[in-house]
DNA sequence: AAACCCATGTAAAGCGTTACATGATTCA
DNA sequence: TGAATCATGTAACGCTTTACATGGGTTT
């Protein structure tokens, strides 16, 4: 199994969803299409790490709420103990700003501050998602047996991480300033 | 053709490289292995993007150099001007930090701490990989022309990325030494 | 009226990793 | 003697994206 099925089945072990409630939590933790989500979850059913139900709905189609078995939450306890595989990155702007020096001054400040921007609209967005989490939870996110836990802290990176990209842009719009 | 030929063209631009020497080069702009590389360099060498040069060498394996074109030259500053797709992390150790809530103290902070030694070891080798820049090229790397530009402002990215991935881990070690 | 949200699925194509293949030199 | 570095290439497999497919309800 891959490190999208563990993901999963960390989403599950929290409370059960649909594959399309999945689907939106993952983009935090392992960013995956919804053509890849359903069959991997039909997998992970015939392992009987998670289990359906039907659920009907009135003006929408059905759905298939997921939850995690003990067996599953076996194999991810389990999985858990192993060391994690590096990280990698894929990111396009960096080889742009790898190259920036080719371009002329507009085009490379236009890179930069699309970049300051994007990573301005990321922030307020992560800064309201954790005051909603702070609203509900309270003190309870910062306990390290909360299953808020690992979100709460996941969240608190992504912040500091777009902070320091906002930082890191204005620097270098800085240097874009500077007559040679 | 894809993100991963650019960043070949955003490499070769600065300067003829082997494909071996270009590999190593991708690891902080967009990682991949000798085999996705070759056959990628032999597809811009059909479309006149690159060239490439046989050098024999003694006591070595023959190796190629390959060189930009002026129309691959031409193709990348076009691309240049394109938005960049978003980033994408893949990055299992964010998937075991989420859930980490299910395991005991020790082995949650043995996650925490190798993480956090790893970044700490990140960091010395990308601020040792700036001071030799530094040494060699000095104030050029601030010229938002030098063909040194793009490679310096990365590396002063990573340095910043680095640091704040290690106070993260501090911060959230703080958090799991509390008693409840 | 068009776009977006909910909700699930399959198929094909593209991208990336692992394994197979070779071989001399240098360093511990 | 065994591991690492230099140096290039192909083949098979697995992961990810894009496209095909359907359809009612809500918002602009």
């Amino acid at each position: 199994m891959n490190s999208l099925s563990y993901a999963l089945l960390s989403l599950l072990v929290r409370k059960p969803c649909s594959g399309y409630e999945l689907r939106m939590l993952l983009d935090v933790l392992w960013p995956a299409k919804h053509s890849q989500i359903y069959p991997l979850l039909t997998k992970l059913k015939d392992k009987d790490w998670v289990t359906f139900e039907q659920v009907q709905q009135k003006g929408r189609p059905d759905k298939k709420i997921y939850s995690i078995t003990d067996s599953g939450k076996d194999v991810l306890k389990d999985w858990l103990k192993t060391e994690p595989e590096p990280p990698i990155q894929r990111d396009e702007f960096l080889i742009k700003a790898y190259a920036i020096w080719l371009t002329d001054e507009r085009k490379g400040k236009k890179l930069i501050m699309e970049r300051l921007e994007r990573y301005k609209s990321l922030l307020s967005q992560h800064e309201s998602v954790l005051k909603e989490m702070e609203e509900e939870f309270g003190g309870d996110l910062r306990k390290k047996t909360s299953p808020q836990f690992g979100r709460f802290i996941l969240f608190k990176r992504r912040l500091r991480m777009d902070k320091e990209e906002i930082d890191w842009c204005e620097w270098v719009l800085e240097l874009l300033e500077q007559v040679e």
